[in-house]
DNA sequence: GTTGTTGGCCAACACTTGTTGACAACAGTA
DNA sequence: TACTGTTGTCAACAAGTGTTGGCCAACAAC
């Protein structure tokens, strides 16, 4: 709280609000209940009563339940620099770093619960991968021709290990532990990046 | 509608009764309507206006949503019999039968839908790939010990793939014909079925 | 001080949901 | 004929939804 005029004369910065705090909670709440309930289970009233303040409050500073969920959405899955690493290393690296990312950041859960019966989810979802994803494989297949193809059988693996594993919570898939799913998914996602089909 | 009255003089059959049209009619709208939009989002009341009949009849006839939801996605996965296949070529076998599976029969897709937010449709679902795809994989394993988890393997790679090309329909995966459906994901499935880690 | 603005709560709106019960049209049977 | 059980229609209920506007206290600027 110190410093509370700071400076922001220009460029993208926007002034401090008294309410950035609520703001905040409201995000975060929001995050929390589209990861566990997707999105029409999710309701402004819980989120509210998440963050302990009133529903109202909610719309006020995010107009409506749609462009809640896109401020709360937003994301960037930081794909790992792959350029330091071997190329037959680079199915386990990607493997890794996608079990890291949705353990440590729950909007990725809150994307896939809600993109399966929302359609901007899934519009979001589309984004993402076709953003994130599709570029590096760009730089990474063999034939750039391929690089869409390989980007989305990539998509396949991971989304679908996800689903298993913090969605339906399939038994077998629950008890994997990180070695051990690295060991098994990383040579599907190294073929999908790289090898010749 | 030819033979009305066949016999039904013992067994699990039970009397043909007037409205068995009108429960096949609820049952077929209500699959559809399960599929395209997932539990919360498929009303009684659009499930009723699909079969032409009012909602109460679907409540007489099904007792409640969840009784309802739980008839429409009675599903056998119907598994072929690999025994004449050559092991190399199983994961083909299993990708190809899946790929019309998931294309000739809503119920899976609306499990699918429904089971991302449904408590009770990921349970069905976890049901059908222990009862069906488990024994399976404890068939055709080399170690019977790691029969769960090949089997949970296979279910992420091709849920996986049926999300990405039914539910989010990634570009890249919705535009894979059969027979690349069946050259990329087939080695994948042949993996977990059947090489060691 | 007295303004104007912001942050928060409360009560209500209009609508949709699953679900229920009453009532009329019909079938089969005695 | 009258009686009984089935099929279907209609209207309503209670609960929950997203959303809106009014009200008041706390703050900021003068």
């Amino acid at each position: 709280m110190a410093g509370v005029n700071a400076c922001w004369h220009d460029g993208d910065m926007t002034a401090p609000r008294r309410s950035d705090a609520t703001r905040a909670a409201i995000l975060t709440a929001a995050r929390e209940r589209f990861a566990a309930d997707g999105f029409e289970r999710a309701t402004i009233r819980a989120i509210a009563a998440d963050a302990s303040i009133d529903p109202s409050l909610v719309m006020r500073y995010y107009g409506n339940k749609e462009k809640l969920f896109a401020a709360a959405a937003e994301f960037d899955l930081r794909l790992p620099d792959l350029d330091g690493v071997p190329p037959e290393g680079w199915g386990a690296a990607m493997v890794a770093h996608f079990l890291d990312r949705w353990a440590g950041d729950e909007k990725l859960l809150a994307l896939l619960r809600s993109g399966v019966t929302h359609e901007a989810a899934a519009e979001r979802m589309r984004e993402i991968f076709a953003a994130q994803v599709g570029p590096l494989a760009a730089r990474l297949a063999p034939d750039p021709a391929s690089a869409a193809t390989r980007a989305g059988l990539i998509a396949t693996q991971i989304l679908g290990f996800a689903l298993c594993r913090f969605v339906l919570r399939l038994p077998p898939v629950v008890d994997l532990d990180r070695d051990a799913a690295i060991a098994w998914l990383g040579p599907t996602v190294q073929r999908y990046l790289h090898d010749s089909v």
